[in-house]
DNA sequence: CGTTCGCTTGAGCCTTTTCAACCACTGTGG
DNA sequence: CCACAGTGGTTGAAAAGGCTCAAGCGAACG
């Protein structure tokens, strides 16, 4: 018997791609179904759970990738061990760096992740045929340096209290988001913290100690309500917003 | 007589762009002469007294440019009127968002500032045509995220005193880069500090009293001298380096 | 059942901010 | 020529926001 010895690469075949967050709005919905299933031969998919380092700093990975599922902690280390979270990634974002082996940065899943990865070399080959794909690209890394300048407001210049409710209205929104194409994240009950409180505290550019005592005066304030630890839900938006500054 | 009524845009000929930084190392760095030929013909110049306002919050602009040179200022704004200045744009940075018309942040000229500025339906058509360039752009725009990040560890995890010195170490870099092509900046006695205690403060997530606290604090280390208010001189790199942490 | 990990709370401390005063320099108008 | 206001820079003292340190708690896990 032919057994058929498929690569793990299969399951990204174009049927799986139709229903794809990253099909849907990331890096290959400029594509055509034929391109995608193009596409589709050259990618390979990569799973990693929660606390898994997918990559270190100065690493030279070899593939490019799409967060199509989890989300992912890009985090900086100054020589010292103060660390500093520079940002997350949700499905469709992509991970890696074309035109370029080095990254500068550790990426870590902080839940449950699944990567649609494609090699540099197939991958760029693939971006100098499509123009709409790589002004895709671009148009992401845009939107995705602006959100790190709001980022940067909020660690120049907003008090602990800010801080902890901007994560919180972040968290909201990029749930709600997800929601459109993902199912769960908010069971309705309220939005999961994918962070523990240390990740908060390095996201924010504070002290776990302080993210607590931060959480515990919104809470005391009613703008938001504590379901356990790691869930919280927002009775009214608009005051989350006003309270992030 | 047939006057040559030449549009002021004439300056930027081919001629012009040949020693431009731009044209070195910048947006049309990837392009052949006859390119750049016809990228000049739809660029004009533009010139900012230093502190003049680019670009406003939220503004339109229809026009996409490269800094040819000077510094630009880039900032954000809270409600109340707390600031935070999120990028310092030297040549051949640009300036602007391709696809996308609307802006979320402010430019300022720090000093006197020339753009070459680029219509923006004309340049989308030149990127589509030339993909080298939009990858350039790309790269450029990948660039910027990776000091972006940077920023994010020294606003979110550093001390007042490395914060300074951070930014002393970047000035003193980025002028030397820019030694490269241009003259000036540094007259070999020292660094310009282009920016105002206030400015620096911003930049830096601090007030000026502190940013003039630990200008003294490292000038008192041997880290620096100060020479007049405007500019500084490092005696050991390696010092300023390692107190920037 | 003890250990570990993540979380919480309190007390005191320290870095940075706030507030206020003052100086140096520049340009303006009488 | 001088008085004056305005801008940018400097300094000190007091206040405060967030950090450090230390202790304790509960849930998960081998």
């Amino acid at each position: 018997m032919h057994v058929k010895t498929m690569p793990a690469d299969d399951r990204q075949a174009p049927e799986g791609c139709r229903f794809c967050v990253i099909r849907q709005s990331g890096i290959c919905s400029a594509l055509t179904g034929e391109e995608v299933t193009r596409l589709s031969r050259i990618a390979h998919h990569r799973q990693y759970k929660a606390g898994q380092t997918i990559l270190s700093c100065d690493d030279k990975p070899d593939f490019f990738a799409a967060v199509s599922s989890g989300v992912v902690k890009v985090s900086k280390l100054l020589l010292d061990g103060r660390q500093q979270i520079v940002g997350l990634l949700f499905p469709p974002d992509f991970l890696g760096r074309v035109f370029s082996r080095q990254i500068p940065y550790f990426a870590e899943a902080a839940t449950h992740v699944e990567l649609c990865c494609f090699r540099h070399a197939d991958f760029e080959r693939m971006l100098k045929d499509h123009s709409e794909m790589s002004q895709h690209l671009l148009e992401h890394s845009l939107d995705k340096l602006d959100t790190a300048h709001d980022w940067m407001v909020l660690l120049g210049r907003k008090t602990a209290e800010e801080r902890v409710a901007s994560l919180l209205y972040l968290l909201v929104t990029r749930s709600k988001l997800a929601l459109v194409h993902d199912h769960g994240a908010s069971r309705d009950t309220g939005f999961e913290l994918h962070l523990k409180r240390e990740e908060m505290a390095d996201f924010l550019g504070l002290t776990y100690e302080t993210v607590i005592r931060q959480l515990k005066a919104l809470y005391k304030k009613d703008i938001i309500c504590l379901n356990g630890r790691r869930e919280f839900s927002v009775p009214d938006l608009a005051a989350l917003a006003k309270a992030a500054g």
